[in-house]
DNA sequence: CTCTCAGCTATTGTATACATAACGCATACA
DNA sequence: TGTATGCGTTATGTATACAATAGCTGAGAG
């Protein structure tokens, strides 16, 4: 038969991983639903093997869950699953800032990390925030945490901080903070860049306790602040909300 | 065909991955040595497909490293990757010991701990420690911190500390102490049993703090002890090792 | 003698066929 | 009318066939 089309471009396994996990993200498949293979192979394109290896993988980045009586159904998350992933990313983050600080980084390391500041800076002194710059400033955050996460020089522990980040990464904290034009979140947002500032100070001056003490009252911030928003929220539709922010923010 | 022998008891994916593990643990693959599939075919018995799906598994676990250009290949770890996720897990059981001691934990959920305790004891209380009384500490070891990081109530963190716990709990740390019949060995688990001590004290008593810090002290103690015994050692072998001892210790 | 290119082989990626087990529905009996 | 059982359908688990690519070997030329 073979009248599928091929994108050969790219493997048919990560084509439907992306899928799925775009589906999955952006609320097409819901929470607790069970994942019908063939199914995904009709709006993946794929095959039913890579399929399955797709789903395997997305099992073990937390997205699925296997059912014990055979297949894969979408993970369910409550608000403490979020937070306490949150919390958890903060963690292995501060051990990263403090690994870091610890082994020492150059300061020509450390010019990405200052420019990601500096563009956010520029992009917090606009009151109110713009939902462009807030999106900006979504991206700016992920990369700031992803390169101090490489400045750790420690591959398990890199390792360990993106798997944790499926989470929180997926979070709406942010995404509820904005639509819910909560008066705090500028406020909010200028804390987490102080955090940021001083964060890079402790690395340069080799403060590896204060670099992990910061990190940590960090997440602490992003925890809370995602309590205040929810609290702000009669519903949260969770995943949906993901369709719309698909990275980190604090 | 078919007449190859097939175990309905379990699934085939699961035997793979079990065998591959043994494999790959055991020295039998060694690091950076790829893996064939055709291979792993004939010695788990099962076919093509449930093998590359606990291929896959066991690349998201962190012991195989997927080639580029194709198949998968044992990761080979340095023994900063060790030491690092030591510290890590450590850092990770610190978090489940604060929330379990900010959670709350009743005391009967306390008591599998304490019976791990005392059996430790039990056994430390020999000097010189046998093979066979050391062995029986790693197992209750390893029960101990399982417990413990299900009394943080977080199947978040629960996840992350298994996944954590791959490297630490194969590193042959106790392995080389033991073989290398370190003079400060026993009193490093006398140590360690201290802090296990201690840390159930704090979550007894809801000092989240505390609880944290002791758990952290503790891989802080089981990374200078694995530098201590691998200094000893002029060669370290590593994966061959890991067929001896498959538990954590430290 | 060495380097390069071509063809082959072996291994992986993908697709699909087959087997088996689970779920649902319908029917019959209590 | 409700429950239980059996059959059928459907989906997953497994095996294998097919396709494509990467690496290797050997031969030929410089």
């Amino acid at each position: 038969m073979a009248e599928r089309e091929v994108d050969r471009s790219v493997s048919q396994t990560v084509k439907a991983q992306l899928a799925l996990r775009d589906q999955i993200l952006s609320g097409a498949l819901r929470p607790g639903e069970r994942i019908s293979e063939l199914q995904a192979v009709e709006t993946t394109g794929a095959s039913r093997t890579p399929v399955r290896m797709a789903l395997v993988r997305l099992e073990e980045e937390g997205l699925l869950e296997a059912i014990p009586s055979g297949g894969f159904m979408v993970k369910a998350f409550s608000e403490r699953d979020i937070s306490d992933s949150i919390e958890l990313r903060g963690t292995l983050e501060g051990l990263a800032a403090r690994f870091a600080a610890e082994r020492g980084v150059s300061a020509r390391e450390l010019e990405p990390l200052k420019e990601c500041l500096a563009a956010i800076d520029e992009l917090l002194r606009q009151v109110p925030i713009s939902v462009d710059a807030f999106s900006s400033y979504v991206t700016l955050n992920a990369r700031f945490h992803a390169v101090l996460t490489e400045l750790s020089r420690s591959p398990p522990l890199i390792r360990q901080i993106d798997r944790a980040s499926a989470l929180p990464f997926a979070s709406p904290s942010g995404f509820v903070m904005a639509q819910s034009a909560l008066p705090e979140a500028q406020q909010i947002l200028i804390i987490a860049q102080e955090h940021h500032r001083v964060v890079i100070d402790a690395i340069e001056n080799r403060e590896g306790a204060r670099a992990e003490a910061i990190m940590r009252e960090h997440a602490r911030l992003a925890v809370r602040n995602l309590r205040l928003a929810l609290r702000n929220r009669t519903h949260l539709d969770l995943l949906p909300a993901l369709a719309l922010i698909k990275t980190a923010t604090d």
